[in-house]
RNA sequence: CGGGGUGUGGCGCAGUCUGGCAGCGCACUUGCUUUGGGAGCAAGAUGUCGGAGGUUCAAAUCCUCUCACCCCGACCA
């Protein structure tokens, strides 16, 4: 391609509104604009990265046993009420009416729609297993959609669905895919973590994300994971043994109420009384669909809000407001505490606080604590349930290793759905016997827009992008450094035709700009491999060969161009 | 939705407090000179100052309403 012919608008300043480095270069660098919040447009450079992504990602699902097929983005809000998701996932969901005033939704994923297809074709379990996949637009109406491609409302993902007979044949199907997951994102340049997580609104039984952990401040994700075992896990859901080395009292002391002026917050409060934070309770009153829920928390703990989301069963789980504490704990914000609360208040318990004697906890009472609280003998909770969120320096649970934290950017996700959509939405077979049986179903994202961009967060330099030769939108730039030497010109029309006649796809740029203008929009595009014409090298009827990620070129013969860059091509990344 | 902020030429911004010719840098057009890392000189084109209403002799500037976008939080791939 010629660079007079494409449309590649880089810019020499940096736009103010992106926050991140790779969203920052693929706006800089002529790849994307945007349209409106969380609504981009894809130029050409980036219509090829997706393209060339797209086709690792097919050629992957196809090797793993995929299908692909493509359903609408348009979807009747029926099936949704069918599933149940209508109401889950709420206001993230774009909803429309149709001219006939027909209630539909963008999908933002697509499991109402392939289980529907499923359902109307799939009879024996000789169909089985099923793979399906496509890759195609979302629409999710975010909240608050930012960091360019990264949160978008409108991105592109490659969605799979499985369909199998038993949770046997699910495991092999479900491994197939994490195999493959591995084997797209290393041939994208990026090696992947992959982590527990939580199913969210998908539902369904167990689910892993695939994490690029990144040193750059790109992070959306919190990833904790072991020193010595392989154990990883979003902080959403991590696990953890605690390592605190606390003394235990032997005996049950008798309550006290006392006086804490003032004190309110744990740090006041351990002040105010001397004592170490981790013989507190904190109690802390959320709203679990509208109904109050009291949360029971060692002082030096945080909570998991997941984990206390999944212990109430909640669609909506948000903190409840100073005058809703005020009604059910009958006192200001910072001395709630379990005993005395209204009574339709749920009282879950974290089981660090259960092994806990003699605390102190809130009095529900303005300005007072109670100390010598005991669980069982003076109040009584609904559950022991995890609800601390790990943090660093904790245990793992797998190995007694070290926990330690990393900063990760979600490119792809498996979920272990079960059957909760080919039941409700009538996806069955019947077996050998003749027995009816809903399919266990997997669901497998990949970011598609999304995935390019975190890659940048990894290949990049004061200059620009510098992009694995896998996804980069041409292998090589060419570059002479005046279009107005004919001899300049006459050799990279040459070196133009004898590349592209031997598949090696190039950007030629042709302008009659100045040397330095065309080096840095260069550098800032991030082609791998770069060919300069200039007069010095060409007097030895020589060209440079330059890698991006390179400091060093080599003098190359124009006969010998096309060996010399597929040499190069192989040694890079 | 809550808190904070910004809307001025294609892009980045100043001007707003204290009302008085709508400016700067980059990009763009033309010419000359230059030509191995974002050239120099000269001449030029480009604006409903986000929108509506109001105050005033006079509004980018003050007032009211409104829209869009950004940042922090709740949500999430």
């Amino acid at each position: 391609m010629r660079w007079s012919q494409t449309y590649i608008p880089t810019l020499r300043q940096q736009q103010s509104d992106a926050e991140l480095i790779s969203h920052q270069l693929l706006l800089r660098a002529g790849y994307i604009r945007k349209l409106g919040a969380g609504i981009y447009l894809y130029l050409p450079l980036m219509q090829r990265v997706i393209e060339k992504f797209s086709n690792i990602v097919r050629e992957e699902m196809n090797r793993a046993g995929g299908l692909e097929i493509t359903m609408s983005v348009l979807c009747p809000a029926e099936l949704w009420q069918q599933s149940g998701r209508y109401d889950t996932i709420g206001k993230e969901q774009m909803r429309l009416k149709d001219r006939h005033q027909h209630d539909m939704v963008l999908c933002g994923t697509h499991e109402e729609s392939v289980t529907y297809l499923v359902s109307g074709e799939l009879k024996s379990y000789k169909q089985l297993p099923l793979n399906l996949y496509q890759i195609q637009v979302k629409f999710r109406d975010e909240i608050r959609p930012r960091f360019g491609l990264m949160r978008g409302r409108e991105f592109i993902m490659k969605d799979a669905y499985t369909f199998d007979a038993d949770e046997t044949s699910f495991a092999k199907t479900y491994q197939g895919m994490v195999d493959a997951y591995f084997a797209i994102f290393r041939r994208a340049g990026i090696e992947v973590v992959k982590v527990e997580s939580d199913t969210g609104a998908m539902g369904g039984k167990a689910a892993h994300e695939f994490m690029l952990l990144v040193d750059t401040n790109a992070g959306e994700e919190i990833i904790i994971n072991c020193e010595k075992c392989k154990y990883a896990a979003n902080v959403e859901k991590a696990e953890f043994t605690d390592p605190a080395n606390l003394k235990i009292d032997n005996e049950l002391k008798d309550m006290e109420k006392v006086d804490t002026p003032g004190a309110a917050t744990i740090e006041e409060v351990t002040a105010f009384l001397k004592v170490d934070a981790s013989r507190l309770v904190k109690t802390l009153m959320y709203m679990a669909d509208g109904k109050p829920v009291a949360a029971l928390i060692r002082g030096d703990r945080d909570l998991n809000e997941i984990k206390l989301k999944n212990a109430v069963k909640a669609n909506e789980l948000e903190m409840a407001n100073p005058e809703q504490v005020q009604q059910y704990t009958g006192a200001p914000v910072g001395f709630a505490g379990p005993i005395g609360l209204k009574e339709n208040v749920k009282i879950l318990v974290d089981p660090l606080v259960a092994k806990l004697k003699n605390f102190i906890v809130g009095a529900n009472e303005n300005e007072k604590h109670i100390l010598n609280v005991n669980l069982g003998r003076d109040f009584k909770a609904a559950h022991t349930v995890d609800l601390s969120l790990a943090r660093e320096g904790d245990i793992c649970p797998r190995c007694g290793g070290r926990l330690i934290k990393r900063d990760g950017i979600e490119v792809g996700n498996t979920f272990m759905l079960g059957t909760k959509y080919s039941e409700t939405l009538g996806a069955k077979y019947l077996d050998a016997e003749g027995k009816e049986h809903p399919c266990i179903m997997g669901s497998y994202g990949i970011g598609i827009t999304r995935t390019p961009q975190a890659v940048l967060e990894k290949y990049f330099d004061d200059k620009g992008i510098i992009w694995p030769k896998s996804i980069a939108p041409y292998l090589v730039e060419l570059i002479p450094i005046s279009m107005e030497s004919p001899e300049q010109v006459e050799t990279a029309e040459k070196i133009y035709n004898l590349l592209r006649d031997n598949n090696i796809e190039v950007l030629y740029d042709d302008r009659p700009e100045r040397a330095g203008v065309k080096f840095n929009d260069a550098d800032l595009v991030g082609l791998p491999i770069r060919i300069t014409i200039g007069d010095k090298s060409l007097k030895q009827g020589k060209v440079e060969l330059k890698a991006r990620s390179e400091k060093d070129m080599e003098l190359v013969a124009v006969e010998d161009i096309v060996r010399a860059v597929k040499k190069l091509a192989e040694r890079l990344n």
